[in-house]
DNA sequence: CGCCCGGACGTTAACGTCCGGGCGGTGCGTTAAT
């Protein structure tokens, strides 16, 4: 009914107001608590700085007990724990990590288990511990906030395995309600995240992607000399005005000598990586967050949560291993709605580190042990066991990690309707080597998917939002900001006549099996497919062979 | 895959060039050694 719907947005209003002053609220933000409030899982895509924590604070409260949430990064907990703090001081929030001491943890626990603590931060790595699993279980939590949920689908293939598992983790606290947040997510890593987290009944609420202050750029490049130079020359013009930027790169080396050959422009850099100690990397973040440092040279350990309004330029000194990677960064520029310049300096030789970089396919053989591993685990420790990366590992002949990473896919293999019981054990190991190099493709189709992109003569913006699977504002063509609009080399996007597909169509390629329709141009179709990523093929081949058929 | 770096080579003494090996990103947690 009305009046019950009202009374919950009335709730919503009231709860903004008194616990943290908010007189109204941003959009999205209502429509998330409410789905919350009434039920839904929900995956929240929404930009950063709009507002996102809001959802899952207000959802919290109005839910009550202890509110669990997930985040990938320690020094982004802590962040958050402050802010909470200094937004809302009655509110009692608190970290579970290693960072704390024994009796430390121990206080926590018993906090949350007394019911004195409304939100608990912690890593997927936590939830493996069996001790802090059983308290979280007992307390009972009705809500799951997962933040930066894009790690379920980038990390949990080999990098972090406990993301793979997440759901399960979530799942054992009694199945509370989810919500999973990120700045950005293309169609696959949605429904990665859906399917990994196991949203029930889930909505999908998807902010604005646009941020038309950025103008976009690529520069390409012949040489390594070339490059070198477009770098640098680009950070003395966009640093002329006294503004702020980032140079990312794909190694750390690139970082000190990017960083060393600023210094002796008169800039004032800062070298980020995660080969750098604690306490470097700290001083670095401060000086680029105070303005001490006008440029931070980093490579992709520096970003995420990252605030800073007035961010006036990032370059690309080097081409990253997906759009996804790529717009992420890119969003780090112009926070405060100011004109800002996001460049790529583009050099094809490059792409190959992306390539390097992609998912590794496991070894029939390691699929094979950790199989019998599985199997040796459930008849010594029960059904149950055959799941929990440790128990597993003690049968097998790998640690913990291999051993997780190996049990995620095989996981993903089950997941696509392979029944383990009455399937040989071959035709287990093919299904989970097939999965891997099925996301081996994914990765690899996303390095192409930035070719593309470097390379394309149309309108950038218009490329990107596509990718996301937004459409760009009237789909002109001309988003008036990126240099191949400026230049007039984007052409007016002309609404076709003839359209053979619509972009979320439901197609079938004779080699690359079926996919849907991600983006269209005059001559060309981009589809993801299933099981070989992003493919962007002719029109003329297309109509020529009939190679996409309707499904 | 592409690069950087170190060593060898060759010609002639200090320096290019060629070749092959090895390396390249993101962080949680735990643990051993200071």
């Amino acid at each position: 009914m009305t009046s019950a719907l009202t009374r919950d947005r009335r709730r919503i209003h009231s709860t903004a107001r008194r616990v943290f002053g908010h007189d109204s609220l941003l959009p999205g933000q209502e429509e998330t608590t409410l789905a919350l409030l009434h039920g839904h899982d929900v995956l929240l895509v929404s930009p950063t700085g709009s507002g996102k924590s809001l959802t899952y604070q207000l959802a919290g409260l109005l839910l009550g007990g202890c509110t669990v949430v997930v985040s990938p990064l320690l020094a982004l907990q802590q962040d958050q724990i402050d802010g909470l703090e200094a937004a809302a001081p009655d509110i009692r929030a608190a970290r579970l990590s290693s960072a704390e001491s024994e009796s430390e943890r121990a206080a926590v626990l018993e906090r949350l288990a007394e019911g004195t603590l409304d939100f608990l931060f912690l890593s997927p790595e936590q939830l493996t511990n069996p001790s802090v699993r059983t308290a979280l279980a007992d307390a009972g939590p009705r809500l799951v906030a997962v933040d930066e949920a894009h790690c379920v689908s980038a990390w949990g293939h080999d990098f972090r395995p406990d993301y793979f598992r997440l759901g399960d983790l979530i799942a054992a606290l009694g199945s509370p309600r989810v919500v999973a947040m990120t700045a950005t997510a293309a169609p696959p890593v949605r429904r990665d995240i859906v399917e990994r987290l196991a949203l029930a009944d889930h909505e999908t609420i998807v902010m604005g992607f646009e941020r038309d202050n950025i103008a976009l750029e690529v520069a390409r490049c012949v040489t390594p000399d070339d490059q070198w130079a477009a770098v640098l020359d680009t950070v003395d013009e966009a640093a002329g005005g006294g503004g702020s930027g980032i140079v990312y790169c794909r190694t750390r080396k690139d970082t000190e000598r990017y960083s060393a050959a600023l210094a002796e422009r008169g800039h004032r850099p800062v070298t980020y990586h995660a080969g750098l100690g604690r306490r470097r990397r700290d001083d670095a973040h401060r000086a680029f967050m105070d303005g001490t440092a006008d440029v931070i040279v980093a490579t992709s350990a520096f970003g995420m949560g990252i605030d800073k309004p007035d961010v006036r330029f990032v370059i690309h000194a080097d081409v990253p291993e997906s759009p996804d990677t790529y717009y992420q960064e890119v969003g780090r520029a112009g926070r405060d709605g100011k004109p800002s310049r996001a460049l790529l300096v583009y050099r094809p030789e490059n792409l190959s580190l992306g390539r390097f970089f992609s998912t590794p396919v496991p070894a029939r053989a390691d699929v094979a042990a950790v199989l019998a591993a599985v199997a040796a685990a459930e008849a010594a420790d029960g059904p149950a066991a055959g799941t929990d990366p440790r128990v597993v590992a003690a049968h097998s002949p790998f640690g913990v990690r291999k051993t997780g990473r190996l049990l995620g896919l095989l996981r993903l293999a089950r997941d696509a309707g392979l029944d383990a019981d009455g399937v040989s054990v071959d035709t287990l190991v093919d299904a989970v080597v097939q999965r891997a190099e099925g996301q081996r493709a994914l990765d690899r189709s996303r390095v192409d998917m930035m070719r593309s992109y470097a390379e394309t003569t149309r309108c950038r913006a218009d490329f990107l939002l596509a990718y996301f699977g937004e459409e760009h504002e009237g789909r002109c063509g001309r988003c008036g900001h990126c240099d191949n609009c400026h230049s007039g080399l984007a052409e007016e996007r002309r609404p076709d006549a003839d359209v053979t597909f619509e972009i979320g169509d439901q197609v079938r390629h004779p080699e690359f099996g079926e996919g849907t329709v991600t983006d269209l141009q005059d001559d060309r179709v981009t589809v993801l497919f299933e099981q070989v990523g992003y493919r962007t093929l002719a029109m003329a081949l297309i109509d020529d062979q009939g190679l996409l058929e309707p499904v």
